[in-house]
DNA sequence: CCTACCGATCGGTAGG
DNA sequence: CCTACCGATCGGTAGG
């Protein structure tokens, strides 16, 4: 038998290629991040995610020290993750919104906000990150900037295509949005925290009161 | 010395009064609590409990079985104490009410359970419930229709009283005031739940616009 | 990079 | 009711 002949491309020993060091470290991360994910900070060994990601203990504790620092990747990485798909807020209309423009536009954002928000890794992320937020707390503000403070930045620049805010009684769009948010997530968010299931055929008819109710066309009927 | 002379009303040993009995389930309780709030599940020791209770392990076991029962007896006895303060919300006025008179009341309630809300006992035990959702999948259900749920309950109740929900756009007193309750707690639970000091003096300022914005009274200017 | 181990700690129980 | 222990598991490391 020869001895450390490539198959696939692959070593069969030695130091790994560059771009295979690279996928391992994914690999890794992406195996870490499910677990973490899965069944928490103190549910997920390192032995596990040695065996799991396929490596050794002592590579692992080369690359992070200790689990801490492995955890606090891991939540890095899922935040960075979550946040991209709200770049797609930004590409909304520049120029100045009518308020009939707008109550669409909310519905739509609003929409997918939420559903962004209940996602099934979303909802784990951001029960780990709770759990452990007393144990890290240096980061829980950076991550909720990252997150909640992000979207309420993207759709507060939003609502200044469409109100004047300086002749509004609100007069601060930050303020704005963050309540816009909170009408549209509020009980969903809390209850897919809690791991219930969410009753998906509500949604459609809370988005809908949710902007009215913002833009003052409801409740009460006129 | 004569043996087992009572001092002080105590036993100096044998089987413990009754009312002696009580007061130490009590304590173990309480102590209990303080440390599943404070350091979660998983963080919390039966050895640790034993000792700062002042009892052995094997008396633990006795009375609850297992970790797992002595932390849902826990549970429940925390979401009884923190849904009394609530029944407060029950003692508002039973008449009709114009919704001049909604505005004042709605500010005083809204107030009144994001305060409740944001207390470090609510927010602890909130954070321990979330963390261990996923393992005692049956009781976050009962939980959140004990807390946010009875919320909701009482302040549809009193919407009720204001509003003639058969002519309104909404048409529903609880999904209004489930979005009243999303306004008035939002970004601040959220931030609560992650270990963020919250910004006390916003809170006033939330709360009216608020309600200004359920009421269709605002933001944007008329 | 793997195996095998370290001390510590855990939930739970036997024995008296 | 207390002490002392059980097996299991943990985070982390030595040794080669």
């Amino acid at each position: 038998m020869a001895a450390a002949v490539a198959r696939d491309g692959k070593h069969a020993g030695g130091r790994p290629t560059r771009e295979e060091a690279a996928r391992r470290e994914e690999r890794l991360l992406d195996v870490a991040t499910a677990m973490f994910l899965d069944n928490g900070y103190d549910g997920t060994s390192m032995d596990a995610i040695a065996a799991a990601s396929g490596t050794g203990k002592p590579s692992l504790y080369a690359r992070y020290g200790d689990k801490r620092a492995l955890f606090l990747a891991v939540l890095r990485h899922s935040v960075d993750l979550w946040a991209r798909p709200l770049s797609e807020l930004g590409q909304c209309p520049q120029h100045a919104l009518r308020l009939a423009d707008l109550e669409p536009l909310l519905e739509r954002v609003g929409r997918h906000i939420l559903e962004c928000s209940i996602t099934p890794e979303s909802v784990a992320l951001k029960r780990v990150l709770t759990s452990q937020a007393g144990q890290f707390p240096e980061l829980a503000a950076t991550l909720q900037d990252a997150g909640w403070g992000a979207i309420v930045r993207h759709v507060a620049a939003l609502l200044r295509l469409a109100v004047d805010f300086e002749r509004s009684d609100v007069a601060d769009a930050e303020l704005a949005a963050d309540l816009f948010l909170s009408l549209v997530l509020g009980r969903l968010s809390h209850e897919a925290l809690l791991g219930i299931e969410i009753d998906r055929s509500a949604i459609g008819g809370r988005i809908t009161a949710a902007v009215k109710i913002f833009l003052g066309l409801g409740f009460v009927a006129r």
